[in-house]
DNA sequence: CAGTATTATGAGCTTTTGCTCAGTTCCTGG
DNA sequence: CCAGGAACTGAGCAAAAGCTCATAATACTG
């Protein structure tokens, strides 16, 4: 494989609509590729051939198969799904309200599609900084549920690090295989369920 | 890459002692490799390398490289990790040991190596055959796990077969996230927390 | 120990895949 | 309307990966 992570290759920067276009063709293609295929199996040509589009026009506008995903990545962050969690500390309502609030959020983190999630954070090799940047991200979401738990009256927990990791990643899982599996029918049920669950925990031993 | 799914080719078949340690080696190599690398980026070449093979001797075994991930599959379901769960029906006991009991499974099941269980499942193309027995062994794993609640008294929910797969997915992907990650250290707390978590949840609202 | 069967080797063939570049088509400003 | 830049094309190159096969080494058998 021809060497990847070459110095900073701006390539082409679009100058007409149609330019853009042609971008957001092959991000979409892409998008629908790798989430299909995975990451290796992903091929440029494949990318290029699902986006109509010939594949010089790909290498147009990204210097190598890293830097589409890389591009995918850093839109998903930009579009802001990850943490509008700022509705997190408006909401002082009871804890279950609170909890829901979290589940929602991270529904709407994968509602464009978890696999390609999965595929752009575990495979291909992203940039250390943006490696950060989603590092960040990450722990900015459990410090700030952290928070609002420690806050919380009804919270009752043996040791919050451990719980908050337990709830948001139980949160985050289980949101994962929903979006992957399951019909939307389903989704009401699930969601009160895992709900009810979490917060159950959270409100400690109710004796 | 050249047509996988060939007729079920047994290759040769190891008739002294020398060709099943081959075998083995192979096998154990692919775990690591696939494990490492991803399965596209596992290279048959580089599995054979870690084996200390000749890659000639690799395909006198497996007729293409999904055979070698499929034999790595079919051991994991042999050995037996997936279901012993049997101990699920002879432990009457709280309903909090019923929980631990399920966890403990889940811990096993994840020992060998989660990232090659992702990767085994996920990635890589298994017959339609391999892949019917692994959804079998889910299915039995659910409808084991749903009766011994049904049974159990102090379990109480809305709807057993939503709950059901919440918990037993819920400690599945947490399980594997744990074993992922963590360092044994924190699994000790973490298993408590988990097994807390689910407990109160099936035991309904304890108003 | 000779003869045969089994196992192991690795150079290299074939296909796949990331990517280039010379040439064509399209768009826009003057 | 046309010149020149922007966008697009796709045959094909180089590297990588799957896999073969002629040959060598090793183990078993009588």
């Amino acid at each position: 494989m021809p060497s990847a992570n070459r110095d900073i290759d701006p390539r082409r920067k679009p100058r007409q609509v149609r330019a853009e276009l042609t971008r957001d063709r092959i991000l979409t293609a892409a998008a629908h590729v790798f989430s299909e295929h995975g990451y290796a199996a992903g091929t440029t040509n494949r990318i290029a051939e699902r986006a109509r589009v010939s594949i010089g026009s790909l290498y147009q506008y990204f210097p190598n198969k890293d830097a589409v995903l890389a591009e995918l990545m850093v839109r998903h962050i930009d579009r802001g799904a990850w943490t509008h969690a700022d509705r997190l500390d408006l909401s002082p309502g009871t804890l279950e309200s609170v909890v829901r609030v979290l589940v929602r959020d991270a529904i709407d983190n994968h509602r464009d599609d978890p696999r390609l999630l999965r595929i752009m954070i575990e495979e291909g090799q992203l940039s250390a900084e943006l490696r950060e940047t989603i590092t960040r991200h990450g722990e900015r979401r459990v410090a700030q549920v952290r928070d609002v738990f420690a806050r919380h009256p009804d919270v009752d927990v043996r040791d919050l690090d451990t719980a908050v990791d337990l709830v948001v990643f139980t949160v985050e899982l289980n949101t994962h295989r929903l979006a992957a599996f399951q019909q939307p029918a389903a989704m009401g049920t699930f969601e009160n369920e895992l709900v009810d669950m979490v917060t159950r925990y959270l409100r400690g031993p109710s004796a």
